[in-house]
DNA sequence: TATGAATGAGTGTTCATTCAT
DNA sequence: GATGAATGAACACTCATTCAT
């Protein structure tokens, strides 16, 4: 039994993951157990609250990236890992987006997810200070902007249908500026 | 009346950029009303749907930046009138984002708001364009990517707080960028 | 100025029968101030409540229809004033069938209403009592029976759309049933 | 939890055709559901909107005459069978009344109501085609005909109230109509 | 006196959450 | 544990009625 509540918890996040991305604050509980393939009283036994459910979902969602900062600080270019790296979290910062939308509403949001994103500043600001390192960014700029200005190109790219050409402008003009001069 | 039903449609209006902007789609239109000290009636015979009431709140807003950034255009120093624009257009872009959140859902916003958005991204290019002949800003840059841009710096720092410290460190980065090389 | 109250007064009466006839209960008060061209304060001037608008739109109707009634009691052929009666108050019923849905809903229909239709329904008893004094109804029939059978056509017609072929045999069933054996 | 739904649907089912009964386009699904001693929910659950619990409770009242037709076409006698089909469906008309009322509205019924109304049509058609053959009716008339005088008196009856008495001598001077001459 | 803007109770409908099976 | 039916508070929207102009 173990096994199959482990796995429903599994597919019970990956639907959120999805209906929240997809719908936003519109999507329903009701429509993630559907998708997930289970009821919606097994949806709220593993989330007792809709809140938590996007809580876990967003958690998740920064596990990942947190990941993929941790891949893009092995590699060899620290400027090249930089530069993948916030290309990575603006194409996948969509979902995220309409996550946060759902957290915020009361004010701050809960503890776990705080902690997983600050998780994933750290990450990130260990790949800026390799860059740095590596005279691809000067010293002066820390983690909070360049956490700042990804969070904001992923956010507005999701919000309005926008031209992959003119997204990797924008990325450039932001790497242009952090490099050093 | 005449006069009084303009009065009541400028504070429903104003009402309604107040509850959405806080509260994002969670916002009433009977909180709105209330705010705006009338009764729902009143809200509705001004603005038949909720979502009018949103593009109408929307429209306005934009209308208020589109004009700064036509005052943008004047000033003397051209690169400093950009500056002025970003900083201007990201301090009150909060509520702007948590409006746009509404219109999105269904896909295309509605004529109206597609134009007002229209009319602020073309005074928005003017002052850009001041700032490349005037040399602060390189030629290569077309007004989507600033745009974008400024857009994303105004919706990251609204749906997080942001010190003010690394939202000006943010801009300049995004400045830095911008200048010609 | 009386003139013109009493001009207003005619057109929302005739409005009211249009609207109510067409949209029964679901027509407003707006709408038959529209339709009667003027506003809606006017309408309440004249007809303090929804319910008296109505009243005095089916008082309208069955004084017409009384006038006819007693149209058919001057005709030289006594049978054919009966089956013309018949034919004019099932064709002209639709109206005061939604009227009469709107009266019902709590209970007795008020006053004048009730005389109204008494005196309609004397004008019908006077037409078929010399009907039955020219041998072309038996005795026995009462003028209950006959003005619920007018009724029921109206109704019945008015609700349904039905082909004047159906329509027309029905009333010769019934004027059959009311003839001497 | 099957059992318990089905009953439910039943008792939403039977309040409905009390209330809209009662009350025609008046009465309110809150009414429905608290006779029903259900919460709203569960009244929208079974019927997603207002318009197909009327239709439910339509074809419902439907299905029990198209019984009872069906029963009367057993009957020995062949005229007894009409009279007595004729009298029940009288009596029980005026709930189809107002329900019908409300299912016009915006013109064509839906569907199913239309279906159960036809089967009905048909039932009562071969009760009168039995009545015919044994000579108890004359042969030109037609269902269509009998339809709308027996809707007629069940409307009438129904919109005003009636003595037994009256509709009683209705419906044999309908009958003696229709009998053959 | 006529107007139509304002009001707010009432209606249909949705959705997070609970709980009997 | 899982299910999905039941619940009811909350919301968008309508409309009879009132009242300032």
């Amino acid at each position: 039994m173990r096994a199959d509540a482990e796995r429903n918890r599994e597919r019970i996040l990956a639907a959120a993951e999805e209906v929240f991305g997809e719908a936003g604050v519109a999507g329903s509980t009701e429509e993630v157990a559907r998708r997930a393939g289970v009821g919606v009283g097994t949806v709220f036994r593993h989330f007792p609250t809709k809140d938590e459910l996007v809580a876990a979902a967003l958690v998740a969602h920064f596990t990942e990236l947190t990941a993929q900062a941790r891949a893009a600080a092995e590699e060899k270019d620290a400027a090249a890992g930089l530069r993948r790296l916030v290309r990575t979290m603006i194409e996948t910062g969509a979902v995220k987006v309409r996550l946060l939308e759902l957290v915020r509403g009361g004010g701050e949001p809960p503890a776990v997810v705080v902690a997983a994103s600050g998780e994933l500043r750290d990450a990130v600001g260990a790949v800026l200070r390799r860059a740095q390192r590596a005279g691809a960014v000067r010293r002066s700029v820390s983690v909070d902007e360049v956490y700042l200005l990804i969070r904001g190109l992923a956010q507005a790219s999701a919000s309005q249908p926008t031209s992959a050409r003119t997204l990797a402008r924008a990325v450039d003009v932001v790497l242009d500026g952090l490099a050093a001069r």
